[in-house]
DNA sequence: TTGAAAGCGCTAACAG
DNA sequence: CTGTTAGCGCTTTCAA
């Protein structure tokens, strides 16, 4: 095995000098005579040195690691945001750990458990879709240990947070929809006590009044995030005594899933049920219909997220940070009737 | 901000003892009498005391972090692999480090000092598209560190391997497509310095050969792995004086990418034209026609990857630890012929 | 049965 | 201009 890392210890000695030496030579300290300073600074370049990170942090009481929890990593809306989150952390010589929750609330509480005592110097959280209760974070917001929630948040621990705006998206959806000729909109929805849920049903019950058609409580079905369950939720809708002719879905995976239980029944998209997403996917546009949706921008909502995270860090955070950004209708065939 | 953890001295100070006997009656030794101990275990947890990994890390000589480099994040192959390493990693108490080479050299390059200078205790590595030569592990391999690769591999460097049998894989996939009539079978494969790229290429030829059927060069393409380029090589197989009757592409990506292209042609899969991915992304089930694929155990190449980690970490490997999953070839509509 | 002290690598206050 | 020392949290001899 050997040695894997030189130390100051190791530089000094071999300089016959000393270790508090060596280190003010490395940070261009005024009170080292130039020479020395750089035949030291040679040297450790010489013998790639590079400061002990363990050291540094048991010094300075800080790990320069973000602890990231995500529902799952393997969907391509997380892990773009965990690309966002990586590019600001870089940018701040941090690093940052992920962790899932597999959307279980028992394995959120225990990750930040776990990522707490791995010593994190803060959170960036997504919920689990079985969140509804935030007592885990409590710790943190007591001792002001950064945390910033993103896409699920929860507004009454008055932390920071970044989502995307789903009232208009919502909203813009069910307009779409009903410009298209659409009269029985369905919305397949998660949870209700997700905010993600809450809002996109708030916009689509705007929409429906601007658009002059009245809510129909049978037209809204909630479901888990699971496919499976996304597939149940769309049997109900189709068993109806009178079939929606759209149907918009909390999000792609959901609108996935109804897409195969559409054709599974052999209607058409969109003429039979129009169809929209929400969170497009990359392959929104391999499917068949393409796959109209609502895009988030979210490499953005990471990097957004990453910086509240910092301005906590810095400790000038206001707790009224609440990022809401814009999102964008991508309109595909899946939503475009023929007529 | 106050103090966010407490240490065996604040623990100590509290009971009147010393922090050496702290530390004993919390790992049960036996010095220390029952009372002692049962009174200091007792406190501990009620002060939810937790060991500093910092402290700990820097007297051991160990961060129990590993570092991942992946191409990228945000495929589900990757991140699902990741999944894998993880659930292994958090057996033994071992937290990942993710970075992402997003398929540059140079980037690989930089990310393999980052995570050293960082103190990882060794790296689970997918090499980018680019790399060609393999200087920068050299370091690890010298020192001993634990470096493990899986999928896209160097076998040059005598360093414990996990992969996928793309062999066998591409010889089923050609045999399959003679099967249901195909004739002239394109392979878009990417560069040949990869081994997946080679071995896939050996199974085509062998597959080629066991159905009697000779290799034409020109239709063997070769692209780098964005679907920008993968268009461009499947515009190249379209644009040939006769066509390809099948295509199967070195991934999924690169047979999405390759979908697209046929259809905005208006060639007809398979009809026209059968086509085969390779890794199974999840929704391969969801584009038209369905994707025929080749699966990999993604999970489990995960977890075969981080358990040859450990062995290294353990110190009883073999330089011969090469481990070679099988794949299976998941027929779907795209590569079956209606005749 | 318990405590004191050294040391892991580093910084910073304090002495020369 | 440079060295000594203490201390971050912990384990582990060595002493008592």
């Amino acid at each position: 095995m050997g040695k894997r890392h030189i130390s100051l210890k190791d530089l000094a000695n071999e300089l016959g000098v000393s270790i508090s030496t060596v280190s003010r030579a490395l940070k261009n300290h005024p009170d080292i005579s130039q020479s020395l300073t750089k035949r030291i600074q040679q040297l450790a370049k010489e013998r790639n040195y590079s400061p002990n990170p363990l050291a540094m942090g048991l010094l300075k009481q800080q790990t320069r690691m973000i602890g990231i929890i995500v529902p799952d990593i393997v969907t391509h809306f997380y892990s773009s945001i965990i690309s966002g989150i990586e590019s600001i952390a870089k940018q701040h010589g941090y690093y940052i750990v992920i962790a899932s929750s597999n959307e279980s609330y028992e394995k959120e509480v225990e990750t930040v458990e776990n990522l707490l005592k791995a010593r994190v110097e803060g959170l960036i959280v997504c919920l689990s879709q079985e969140t509804k209760d935030y007592s885990h974070f409590n710790k943190l917001v007591e001792n002001s240990i950064p945390l910033v929630f993103f896409d699920r948040v929860c507004h009454s621990l008055n932390v920071p947070t970044v989502t995307a705006d789903g009232v208009v998206a919502a909203k813009n959806i069910t307009k779409h929809f009903h410009k298209n000729g659409c009269k029985r909109i369905a919305y397949i929805s998660g949870p209700m006590y997700l905010n993600i849920s809450k809002n996109r049903k708030e916009g689509y019950l705007q929409g429906l009044k601007e658009c002059g058609l009245e809510f129909n409580p049978e037209l809204l079905v909630e479901c888990n995030l699971s496919p499976e369950d996304a597939s149940r939720a769309t049997e109900q809708l189709l068993k109806l005594p009178v079939l929606p002719d759209a149907i918009f879905g909390l999000n792609d995976t959901i609108a996935f899933a109804a897409m195969k239980e559409i054709k599974r029944q052999n209607y058409k998209i969109p003429d039979d049920i129009a169809l929209v997403g929400f969170t497009d996917e990359f392959h929104s546009t391999v499917v068949e219909p393409t796959l109209t949706s609502i895009t988030h921008p979210t490499w953005q909502m990471g990097q957004e997220a990453a910086k509240l995270f910092f301005k906590c860090i810095d400790g000038n955070i206001k707790t009224s940070d609440q990022i809401v950004l814009e999102t964008e209708l991508i309109i595909r065939r899946s939503s475009v009737k023929k007529r």
